[in-house]
DNA sequence: GACTTGTATCGATTGTTGTCAATACAAGGT
DNA sequence: ACCTTGTATTGACAACAATCGATACAAGTC
């Protein structure tokens, strides 16, 4: 059964209309960093607290059963994701949702189900 | 610096406002199983070409550099997820995307950088 | 300058995940 | 009944990820 995926290109080839491979390892490490218990409920903290200034991460890390250097791992992640950004006053790091981040990725969850592809944007 | 966590609390808890720690499990292996290259663009293809009958596992695999195990392996997580759900038809196995369940990722999105939880429904 | 507090990095460890080859199962054709 | 083809499961292994304690760095205070 090898390359009968010849015989599949050859009338109608379904991998053509969906992600290409490289949006989709783009868009999965963005939603990877979102597959962890911890991250997510950080980045809801972070979003929903976003008043003005961003969150202190001295407000963040009391929230978890976890010790302060695995919070400040799952935060260095979302940064390495893009999806959140950070910024030291003083004695203190204070964190932000990057504005347009959870839009594009609500777009592709979108475009998987309906349009072809918005992925240009 | 171990438990400053109450004297956040006593003035304004970041945590009350988030998703809940079960929601955030719940949600975070949706988004853990969207986190593969592989099962992103499963999910892609599936979607896009779900024409009316689902898609057929066998115009699926040729479209990846990968043994046949492994994409019936990622399927798997995709269902275990309750992205996709599967049915045989003879010989063949097809796949469509379970209704409603990219919206349930979206809406959580949208309540991460919005209002306080549209968890509901 | 020494001390304190907040945050990040390092190194190690343990658990999880992606992948494959081998195999089993399901269904149709001979 | 046997063979062929499509799909799932098993078992193994290498790569990765989550966590921690220890430590380093940054900035303020005495």
């Amino acid at each position: 059964m090898s390359n009968q995926g010849a015989e599949a290109a050859a009338c109608c080839d379904v991998a053509q209309s969906a992600l290409t491979e490289d949006a989709a390892v783009e868009m999965a490490a963005a939603f990877k960093a979102l597959g962890d218990p911890v991250r997510l409920r950080l980045l809801s903290m972070i979003a929903t607290a976003q008043a003005e200034q961003g969150v202190c991460v001295c407000e963040l890390t009391p929230a978890f059963a976890l010790s302060q250097p695995t919070i400040s791992h799952h935060l260095k992640q979302l940064r390495q994701a893009g999806l959140i950004a950070c910024e030291r006053r003083g004695t203190w790091v204070y964190y932000w949702v990057m504005p347009g981040a959870i839009e594009r990725l609500t777009a592709v969850l979108a475009g998987t189900v309906g349009e072809p592809a918005p992925v240009s944007v």
